[in-house]
DNA sequence: AACGGTAGTCGAACCGGTTCGACCACCGGC
DNA sequence: GCCGGTGGTCGAACCGGTTCGACTACCGTT
């Protein structure tokens, strides 16, 4: 069952069925057939530890996510699992770490222990403690959103700035003069989360070009908080037409409050914002919004990381998506 | 950066050092406080390659997600983000790996590579060609969800039928009379997908008991099928006045489709079913349902696989859970 | 005083691959 | 006929840990 056994029967020395495999150094047809015969056979298959630690690479990815008790929202789930699909097609594994809370110990047992060739850091914050560590284990990596000053690194990221401008210019073209901005939690923009700031700021510089008064609350990722933000903004500010969120985990609550509060989509109110595809499709109407592209920013980050893998002096590369914003039939004109 | 590097700044041999971090001999206070000193100084943290090879095993688990892995529900995505929680306890890392369509590669190159410790297979089918395939490779594994006839293996499940009764016998006392079970997609009805075939069964059952006219139909697991779904059945049998459903990604659907038929939740028409405790919250009005446990199946699975790769000749263990429906407001009393 | 047991340490073998240097046989060129 | 190059193969070293057997020093017994 290892290298040793299948050159015995194969009658040759270990070395010529390690350069049959890997076509590294010429091997006869006769002696190739003869040990490919035996693998066959034997269902060999070189074991991962023993490849790994000769060839000081491990073949295997590391996917960070933050820990599950801060729920992962719809966009980041799709997220993992096009990350695996991803890095399936380059033959490699997807090790998923937890990290933040109590789970540094896993963080390091990945990045010192060379248990991976490479990582990609989901969900990071404008000054991220992981992303230091990284460059100082000097590891390849690629992280899904950016730092505040990005300098020379690898990142995949949405213009959440530039799309959030584009959701308020489309409702400042339906006649809206009242919007509000639902932002995710407070915790989170105090912590220095990108998505989160740098919506806000997309939000406040279009209205201010466009002369609209605008709001900006902040609201927990569930379904609760949705709704009793939704009552809060109501009660506070009646004058709001529109609203714009990039909170997914708060859309049933808003749709809920909506419904209780006899506002029909679009007549009575509109709402937009940037929310995965599925989510926009599966609310009631459906979304207009900006779909999170989960897949496409997998891919890349892998391509990424691949890349700076094969060569870690490259120089480092980026990609700041910009998806379309769907128009579904969520955003209306401004009647009253 | 190695430990014959530590072993030469602390002045002993490479084994000592070994001895000193894993307590298996006994090493002098002051030599283990020195290579303490060392190891702290340099950051030192042994190669997982190296030290999987020579011990013959890797402290990592393999959880095997299905096929068409953008079509995960929000109970099998938050049961991921569990396993790696609850591996972590161990000290485990979970590599997350495809299977079906064309990532046979992936799950061969697990299996037979030696890559992992332990399998946790998900979203197995009645008869299912990996059990085998692990079975015949001598790797422990465990499943979630149970094949047919289970023999003795080891698995975790929630009892569909069991709770699908529960519903039925729940609509019954309400005073319903003509029922509808939304049951999972054709494909994997056709497929044999336990989950399916069990809720259906248990449906069936309970309504024969309780005197019930019941109908099944099949759903595609996505909102628009939810709601073209729910207009079929409102079209072929007006006088169903309850569902029941298993199928998380459709239910935005349904909603959608209640909405449209102007149908009052639960005045008009009463919805239950078996659905992740978010999903189920997320509904409007809240479904009363069973709600999936997923952290606790995540749990039960990972510390049923420690425990079998521990000793591989135990006895399996399985567990059946039958979480409580959970009652909130999308049943009530049939009055027309 | 001889003896057995244990704490503490070392060197060497081993896990299962990859890769380097060396060797031989054979070929064509001058 | 000698030389250089290339195809094909082997043995040995190496990757970085763990573990076994052996050895020494020192302890308390009888």
């Amino acid at each position: 069952m290892n290298i040793g056994e299948i050159a015995k029967r194969a009658g040759v020395s270990r070395s010529t069925v390690s350069y049959a495999l890997s076509g590294k150094r010429p091997v006869s047809t006769a002696t190739a057939r003869r040990i490919n015969e035996v693998i066959d056979e034997l269902g060999f298959r070189p074991n991962a530890s023993a490849r790994a630690l000769a060839e000081g690479r491990t073949r295997t990815l590391s996917l960070v996510i933050p820990p599950a008790s801060s729920r992962l929202t719809d966009a980041q789930l799709g997220f993992v699992a096009s990350v695996v699909e991803a890095a399936a097609t380059h033959d490699l594994d997807v090790l998923l770490s937890p990290s933040g809370g109590d789970h540094d110990r896993s963080f390091e047992r990945i990045v010192t222990g060379r248990r991976v060739d490479g990582v990609i850091l989901m969900e990071i914050l404008l000054d991220d403690a992981r992303v230091a560590r990284l460059e100082q284990a000097g590891l390849p990596f690629v992280t899904i959103g950016h730092v505040e000053h990005p300098g020379a690194s690898w990142w995949v990221d949405v213009d959440y700035a530039a799309l959030i401008r584009r959701c308020v210019h489309h409702l400042a073209d339906l006649g809206h003069q009242d919007v509000v901005l639902i932002n995710r939690s407070d915790e989170l923009v105090a912590a220095g989360y990108g998505p989160a700031l740098r919506s806000s700021a997309g939000f406040l510089e279009a209205a201010d070009a466009r002369g609209l008064t605008a709001r900006t609350v902040c609201c927990a990722d569930e379904p609760a908080a949705g709704l009793a933000c939704f009552e809060d903004i109501r009660a506070r500010w009646p004058e709001v037409t529109a609203a714009v969120t990039i909170n997914e985990a708060a859309l049933p609550g808003l749709q809920q409050a909506l419904h209780r509060a006899r506002l029909d989509v679009p007549r009575d109110f509109s709402i937009t914002g940037v929310v995965a595809g599925r989510l926009a499709e599966g609310f009631h109407p459906p979304l207009t919004a900006a779909d999170v592209p989960a897949e496409e920013m997998a891919r890349l980050a892998v391509d990424l990381l691949v890349e700076q893998i094969a060569d870690p002096a490259a120089t480092p590369r980026n990609a700041l998506l910009e998806p379309a914003v769907t128009l579904r039939s969520s955003t209306g004109a401004r009647f009253r």
